[in-house]
DNA sequence: GTGAAAGCGCTAACAG
DNA sequence: CTGTTAGCGCTTTCAC
C-alpha cells in the first residue's frame, strides 16, 4: 500500500522511555494556527510577532504546558546558554564564595553554570574541557592561568569567551580576572619583616598541586631575599587545607624549628588552626610566635586575637568574570580584558 | 551536475560561528573506511565492535581530533549523562560538602553536574527544575521534601530517577536520602534538659525560608513540651547563617531574656561566632550561659571549650544519593530507596 | 511579519 | 558484527 514506507511500523512509536507524548513546537503551533518557526520567534523575541498572535502562542504554551527541548534548540543554533564553570575544588572555601559570585550574575542572565571540580589536577582539567566543549557552550570561565598545552589549544580553538579567574597574569587566553599571588605573598613577607619576624616559616597545602599558594611563597622568598634575611622553614602539607592541618602544621614546625617568630599559612583555615593550636599549648600569639593568614575568611576576625590575613575579594572576582563574558556574548567590548582585582592586608592582632 | 541539489548553495557554509570545519562521525567513518554506526558504537561500547575495526576507529579518532557533539548525541537517544544538582545555597558551608559527595561519584561514572541555586526560594526551585529537565538530564538531585505541586509533578513526569537529599522523611518523589531534622532537633533539646538547662533559647538563620532549621526548632520544642518546659525564645535572624550573626544574636538574646542559661544555635557556624561573642564578654561557657551548635563542621571541634554539636553526614549523604542514581542508571534495583542517615551527639565541652 | 524546507550531528531500529 | 534509513525538535535560511 504505502509506498516508501512499506510495511515498517511507523516510525518509532516507543522509541524511548518519555518519548511519548512530549509537546513540541509543532503541538503549540498548530493549536495557535501558526507556523512553528512563528512560535520560535515569539518565544526568542516576542517583538519580532505581531501582538495579536504572540498572544495566541503564549496562551497555546501555557495550555499545553510547553517546554522547548534545549538540546534540539543548542544542536541547530549551537549556541546552549550554558558556562562551565571549572575550579579546583570545593573544600577549599575560597571556590564556593567564588562561584556564588558568578552564579548570582548569570542565573540573572538565563545561564546555565555547569560545574567541574579539577582536583587540582591538570589532567583531570583537560579531560573536563574537552566533555564541556562538546557541549557546545556559550563561554568557560576556569581557574587559573596554568593549563595543559592542550587545554589552552581547545579553549581557544572553540572562539568563545573565556575567563581564567583568580591568578593574575600575563598572556591568559583570552580575558583574565584576578590578583598576584606572588604580589600578595611578598607584601605579608614585607609586613612580617616590618615587624621584627626574623624567623618566618611557611605552611601550605599539598603545594606541588595548589599552583597558587606555591606562588605566595614565592612572593615570601622574594620579600625575604629583598631583606637579606634568610627565613624559616617551607611546609608543604600532603593533604587539602583545613583547620587540623594548620593545628599539626604547628606541632610539627615547634619540633623542627623551634627558633622560628613567626608562621605565614597559605589559607586561613590553616591559620587559625595553628592560633587555636598555639592557645590550647600555651604558646603566646603573637609574644612568643605570630602568625598570618590568607583569604580573609569570615570568622579570621572573630578569633581572639584576631588573624592578620590577606583578604581577596571572592564574590568579585566572580561576579567579576560572569560580568566580562555576558557583556562579550551580548556583543559589546569589554573595556579592560585583563582586570587585577587586588588585596587587602588586614593587619591585626596576630602578626 | 549536481542532482536533487540543483543550484542551491551547498548548505550553510558560514551557518554560525565555529561550525565550519567541526569534525564530526563522517569525517572519522570515512578516515577509518567503516559507516558512521560503526564509529559510534566503537565508540560507546567498544566490545561491540571487533578489534581491527576499533584500532582502525580510535586511530582516526585521534588524527582527527574527533569529539563528540553531545547535544545531537542526547536528542537522539534522549540521554545526556547529566544530573542537575538543586541546592538552596553555596554560603551555607554544608552544601559544598555535599556537591563534593556527589562529584566523587558521579565523575567517575562519567555523569555531569548541572548545578542549581535556588536561594532557598521555591519558586526559584521550580523555575531551575523546568530549565534542567529541558535538557533531559538522566537524573535530579534535589534538596528538601518541599517543593511546589508543580515541582513535584514535572519531576514525576520526568520518568528519571531523582534523589531528594537532605531531609528524610515520608512519601519521597522517588528516592531520599538525609536524616530528620526534627529528630535532631529533639535529641539536642533533650541533651541539654538532661544537663540541668531550664531556659533554653534557639537562634535559626532566615527560618521562614530555611525549613530545616525550623524543623530542629521544632524538635527543641516537641522535647521541651514533653519535659513540661517552656523554654526561652527563638530568634529568627533575617540573614544568612554566619559568624558574625551568631555573635550579634548573642548581644541580642542577652538583652531581652537574661535569664537564658542555653543557647541552641541552628548551625555551627552561628553557634561558635556566639561562643566567641561570649567569650569576648566575659561570659562563662557552658557555666553562665551553654552553647550548642549543628553540623559538626571542622572547626567547631578546635575552639575552646570544644562546641556540643550534631554530625551530619554531608559527604555520605552526596555520596548515597550519587551511587543510588547510579545503580538506577544502571538498570540495577536499588536496595533502599528510603535512606535515614542519622546523625550522631558530639557531646564536648560548651553544653 | 510569517512560513516552508532543510538540516544541526548523532543514534535507534531495523536488516543483513 | 556492520550498514542503511529515518528521525530527535529545533532554528537557519530564504522566499513570500
Amino acid at each position: 500500500m504505502t509506498t516508501d514506507n512499506g510495511g515498517r511500523p511507523r516510525a518509532g512509536r516507543n522509541r524511548s522511555r518519555n518519548r511519548k507524548n512530549r509537546v513540541t513546537v509543532k503541538d503549540v503551533a498548530e493549536r495557535a494556527g501558526v507556523g512553528t518557526m512563528t512560535v520560535s520567534r515569539a518565544l526568542r523575541s516576542p517583538d519580532s510577532v505581531s501582538a495579536k498572535l504572540r498572544e495566541r502562542i503564549e496562551m497555546a504554551v501555557a495550555d499545553l504546558g510547553y517546554v522547548p527541548n534545549r538540546l534540539a534548540g543548542g544542536l541547530a543554533s549551537s549556541r546552549t546558554r550554558t558556562v562551565p564553570v571549572i575550579i579546583p575544588s570545593l573544600s577549599n572555601a575560597v571556590f564556593p564564595d567564588i562561584v556564588e559570585g558568578i552564579s548570582s550574575v548569570l542565573q540573572r542572565h538565563d545561564l546555565q553554570i555547569l560545574l567541574g571540580n579539577t582536583q587540582y589536577s591538570l589532567a583531570d582539567e583537560e579531560a573536563l574541557v574537552s566533555t564541556f566543549l562538546s557541549w557546545s557552550p556559550d563561554g568557560v570561565i576556569i581557574t587559573g592561568l596554568e593549563h595543559t598545552e592542550r587545554t589552552r589549544r581547545m579553549l581557544a580553538a572553540a572562539d568563545i569567551p573565556v575567563v581564567e579567574i583568580v591568578e593574575w597574569g600575563e598572556a591568559p587566553i583570552d580575558m583574565n580576572v584576578g590578583l598576584s599571588h606572588v604580589a600578595a605573598g611578598r607584601t605579608m613577607g614585607e609586613y612580617l619583616i616590618g615587624q621584627g619576624y626574623r624567623r618566618i616559616a611557611f605552611v601550605g597545602p599539598q603545594m606541588d598541586r595548589d599552583v597558587r599558594a606555591a606562588k605566595r611563597l614565592a612572593g615570601l622568598r622574594a620579600a625575604l631575599a629583598a631583606a637579606g634575611q634568610e627565613g624559616g622553614p617551607a611546609l608543604s602539607l600532603d593533604r587539602p587545607s583545613a583547620v587540623r592541618a594548620g593545628g599539626d602544621a604547628i606541632s610539627q614546625l615547634l619540633g623542627e624549628a623551634p627558633d622560628i617568630d613567626a608562621v605565614f599559612f597559605a589559607n586561613d583555615d590553616m591559620a587559625v588552626g595553628g592560633l587555636l593550636e598555639c592557645q590550647r599549648r600555651g604558646i603566646a600569639v603573637p609574644g612568643t610566635l605570630a602568625i598570618a593568614g590568607f583569604n580573609g575568611l569570615e570568622f579570621s576576625g572573630e578569633v581572639m586575637p584576631r588573624l592578620t590575613t590577606i583578604l581577596t575579594p571572592r564574590h568579585e572576582i566572580g561576579r567579576r568574570a560572569a560580568e566580562m563574558l555576558v557583556t562579550r556574548l551580548a556583543g559589546q567590548p569589554v573595556a579592560a580584558t585583563r582586570v587585577d582585582v587586588g588585596f587587602t592586608l588586614l593587619r591585626r592582632e596576630s602578626a
